[in-house]
DNA sequence: CTGCATGCAAAGGGTTTGCACCGGC
DNA sequence: GCCGGTGCAAACCCTTTGCATGCAG
């Protein structure tokens, strides 16, 4: 997860950060680049990217491969599960009632070597709920 | 899930059924594209989408959003999981020992409203470990 | 015949990348 | 000053869509 390649804070770098740890929302990569660009105007989406991309490698943020959808990005880099609204697409963190392990549920791992679950849960969030 | 719809069995839908319900791989659009080539020369990658997308819609196949990747379509749509190798991308089924429900294992929904889980186990398929 | 399905090609959305310049350390 | 980071724009990949034509029922 580390990397012993020299690691630059540039201004852009920086106000990336702040701007992921103030949002509660888990931002699409777009979505950290509007908020950015009001600190940063002349930041462009290709930094955005470049720097989501590289703090995620060196395990200082995550990212959140959503099924079927944009990427987004979480300020949290340990590991734990989220909700998302299917209406807007929306993500939240959940906690679980006990830690899972693919042993535990896996009868049958089809001749593969388990390492892993990726696990999210489907909801409709409060906004979403009284809208309706 | 079922439309009233008029539901055309064209050679090209046909076809794409047969191929998909002949792989076990979960083969992406463009897998199906490639093989069903083989047999209608002429078929579009575009039909491919449009047919695969339909059938989805009707509940003949499923369509399988998997995480920062390439969708993958599955002849069985029964609700199932799987094992997606981590280096190839390969896809393939998995036994569960029980079900699992959200409320089981969710301590905390955080206001939402939970519908669903999407869950899916990460592993190293045969070949490629012992190609390592 | 009707109107859903097709082939083609262009457009679309999200993400990555090549390149010359910039600026942390 | 070195070399990683930036802005810009073009390229990229996968998927969707508009349109005229084809063909199943």
């Amino acid at each position: 997860m580390e990397s012993n390649r020299a690691f630059r804070m540039t201004s852009q770098r920086r106000t990336i950060l702040e701007e992921l740890k103030g949002a509660m929302t888990h931002p699409t990569a777009d979505e950290v680049y509007q908020r950015v660009r009001r600190r940063l105007p002349r930041i462009s989406l290709g930094t955005v990217y470049r720097n989501l991309e590289t703090l995620a490698a060196r395990g200082i943020i995550r990212k959140l491969d959503v099924p079927g959808g944009q990427r987004r990005f979480d300020f949290n880099p340990e590991l734990h599960y989220h909700v998302r609204c299917v209406h807007c697409g929306a993500v939240r963190d959940v906690v679980l009632k006990v830690p899972i392990s693919p042993d535990q549920v896996l009868k049958d791992p089809g001749g593969f070597e388990v390492v892993g679950i990726q696990m999210e849960f489907l909801g409709i969030c409060p906004a979403c709920r009284s809208r309706q």
